[in-house]
DNA sequence: GCGTGGCTGGAACTTATGTCACGCGGCGAT
DNA sequence: ATCGCCGCGTGACATAAGTTCCAGCCACGC
């Protein structure tokens, strides 16, 4: 919100010296060789920083993303201003809610934002539509796309329901880190990822503290027991 | 549990003198023939009573299943004991999970009963996935069944998150009541609806009864005020 | 040095929800 | 009839989570 982003969007052409990768997409790696000039020749890319809103419920998307670098975090915002984040969507993956209302021609339902300096390719949708009805390879690849989303968003629905907060947290946490042991992170930012206020977070961290499962300092979290945190999500 | 079930399975054929009905997928209606054909040779039809279990969480499923009459019910089950319903499949729509193993061939993360009498179709999974390869309907019934879902889940979780229960169960009330005014149902099974215990569904039905929302009898809630349910939810 | 803003620690309190224990009434089976 | 089960009502209580409010700390700029 009002701090500068770097917003650019650009076709992909002789001046770039590149054609889309499709290293990030297997699936779409085995595509005619019609289809792939057509996609080189319509797809765009966007290149932005964190941080920066995307989508914003209603809107009608107009292409499909996908993502080459950085990371999509897609969210909700309630009524009263509470937000969750309902998954993010890294590199090699497709933001499925882009695609979805694509097809179905519905407004979006979500928020969007970029995680981190993310690069994101845009198939316009007359396009990804037209690859869907020809290439095999694009229709398994939304296939499971959409079917891997509904797959998270169930576990994510039964964590939610079944376990307390303390145990979200901490298995955030472990997912967070990626095996390392530093999650760079503001506890706020933690809330909103929760869909829980900072204080609720500060308690919970404060008990992790105590018990010598991590460390804080300002922006970060040093995970000191990894075990004994995944031990707490079971 | 126990109780008996009427589990029937059978092939369409001439003895039934029918072959399976399209009239509740106008997506499927418009197959070559040849595909058409393929259905009905292969497709088989379920009927059961209410309360039956069909899929359990871990279950590798062999089929699409095209809901004809009465409904399915997917939910999960937490460790504890606690279920949630995640969606309903109804007639003319089909039980997506089962379409997104088939595909992925990951193993059924939920369980699905029928509720109310209840017919299924069902098509075996590689006749499945050949039609999906050939038929442009096929594709955009999947599509549509997947992002229908996705968006349904979305709701939920945010409608999860940002409202008390007694707002979800005044929710869940009207919508069942699907414009009527009676819900035929017993508390405890509302309570496994939305996560919750019997008591506290009791207590919050007791709430809508003080104010005369409703009014109770055994295995039924009649609505007096549809309308002033309906504002609780907002 | 000093102020300012963003981030965190922390106590005290409220509220929603879950849990336990029990009684009560209807209704079908024996 | 009467026994027993199921669905329900109800209160007391336990607990997790949200809320309010304030203090401290760090980094940065001036």
């Amino acid at each position: 919100m009002g701090s500068v982003t770097h917003l650019v969007v650009r076709r992909y052409d002789r001046r770039m010296g590149a054609t889309p990768t499709f290293d990030l997409f297997p699936s779409l790696a085995d595509l005619g060789e019609e289809s792939r000039r057509l996609l080189a020749a319509s797809a765009t890319r966007l290149a932005c920083a964190g941080g920066t809103p995307l989508v914003a419920r209603g809107d009608l998307v107009t292409g499909a993303y996908l993502v080459e670098k950085g990371a999509l975090r897609v969210y909700y915002v309630s009524a009263d201003g509470r937000e969750g984040t309902l998954y993010w969507v890294e590199p090699g993956q497709s933001c499925i809610l882009a695609l979805n209302a694509l097809f179905s021609r519905l407004a979006y339902p979500a928020w969007v934002e970029s995680e981190g300096d993310t690069e994101v390719m845009i198939v316009p949708g007359d396009v990804y539509r037209r690859l869907f009805a020809l290439e095999p390879a694009v229709q398994g690849f939304t296939f499971e796309v959409l079917s891997g989303r509904l797959f998270e968003l169930m576990a994510m629905i039964e964590e939610t329901a079944s376990q307390g907060l303390e145990a979200r947290l901490a298995a955030f946490l472990v997912r967070r880190a990626k095996g390392g042991r530093e999650v760079a992170i503001t506890q706020d930012q933690i809330a909103r990822h929760l869909a829980t206020s900072r204080e609720v977070v500060s308690r919970l961290v404060r008990g992790f503290v105590a018990r010598r499962l991590v460390a804080t300092t300002q922006r970060r979290i040093t995970l000191l027991d990894p075990a004994g945190l995944a031990a707490i999500c079971a």
